[in-house]
DNA sequence: ACCTGAACACCGTTCAAGT
DNA sequence: ACCTGAACACCGTTCAAGT
């Protein structure tokens, strides 16, 4: 690559001068999301985040403490992206199943980041906060007691996340090939389906029993 | 450490003679899971695990392919520890149940495992064979048809591997300290549980209305 | 204040050499 | 057949030195 030493990505650098920070968290974000959509994240290292924004790796940590750091910033981006809105135009039921769907393709994209995101706090993440208060408060409004809501948020979540690995397994994962005789009944249980038919029957079939159950909970 | 150089495992070794094989398939899976159980999975590299059986690292790749073919036979093992036996003994409401139950809790103590294991095909690993053919046949006994059996265990895996991520997440994951005033429902919301029971009734009435669910859709 | 260059302590994996 | 020792191409991270 002839470009690795000095990459210039605004040119209005004048003589003599400090140039212009080109470091922020903003653009290390965008740089570590565009790196691992089109690369994966198991090419998102400190080396290849460096040179995509023409920076040695060592200047990364003078914004960011650490990788782990790096990526929370892009677990809140995510968070953002899962859409809530529903709650404000549809019925309570309708809105967890859109926000549900939502919230499953997000995560399929990055599902590398999904048990870090099962497992991050919400204090401090502005946008993930936002995203609960809309559920939460559009479960209120639709006459759910307090103590309903987070059980059927964590439970639905839950759901989504695992239902995100399973839409990027391996179309064969349940082929059994020649050892269909020692598991006939799964084979024939298999056989039922297509294999993108299953995944989206179980999703939605899931979903469908999840909401009503929960909400019959609730007494709505 | 002294004893890093030479650790004679059975000291049957007679002189000139080869010693013993010291290395198989289930001795490496068995120290693995050793050390992945004590140090945790970011400490289960190949050189503390060849360490654990006193052999370099190197000596490993005689028998694995990679360190990704050792995480699956771990993969396999913990498969074989989730309990489908409830499926002989009771109606399949309970054993549906009591099978999510096991799995959770096996999932929950090797959760750097649950994506691979999520899209791990089930070709070739027996006793996960043997795991779903217990579940598929036991739905099947109870009169649920074909079609409606793999959608429901896909289901139910994918709410079980999101559940076991919840129950390693920190105790004060929905904790809002400062900022319950930018999620006033959102924290009245947190306010009516405790941090383990927020965890154990959202998988509790999930699974419920899971199963009631997916039952009646199958007509059972 | 912020970046570079060099170094550190690791990774997983390969392979010629030994027995 | 199976193990060792040395090497390779990487990792994330630190830090003195420059501007």
């Amino acid at each position: 690559m002839s470009t690795s030493e000095h990459v210039e990505s605004d040119g209005q650098r004048r003589a003599g001068r400090p140039r212009t920070r080109i470091l922020t968290q903003k653009r290390i974000t965008d740089a570590a999301m565009r790196v691992a959509t089109h690369e994966g994240y198991d090419s998102l290292t400190m080396a290849k985040l460096a040179k995509a924004l023409g920076v040695t790796p060592a200047a990364l940590y003078n914004h960011a403490h650490s990788k782990r750091q790096i990526l929370r910033w892009i677990e809140d981006r995510l968070m953002a992206a899962v859409d809530a809105s529903a709650f404000e135009t549809e019925p309570w039921d309708a809105a967890l199943a859109s926000w549900a769907r939502s919230y499953r393709l997000v995560m399929k994209e990055h599902d590398s980041l999904v048990e870090a995101i099962a497992k991050m706090p919400v204090a401090g993440a502005t946008d993930t906060l936002a995203m609960y208060e809309g559920v939460a408060s559009g479960l209120r409004r639709a006459g759910w007691p307090d103590a309903n809501i987070m059980p059927a948020i964590v439970a639905i979540e839950s759901f989504v996340y695992g239902s995100a690995y399973d839409l990027n397994a391996p179309l064969d994962i349940f082929e059994l090939g020649d050892q269909a005789d020692a598991a006939p009944t799964l084979a024939a249980s298999v056989a039922a389906h297509t294999p993108l038919g299953l995944r989206e029957q179980a999703f939605e079939r899931g979903l469908d029993a999840l909401i009503r159950g929960l909400g019959a909970a609730a007494g709505v």
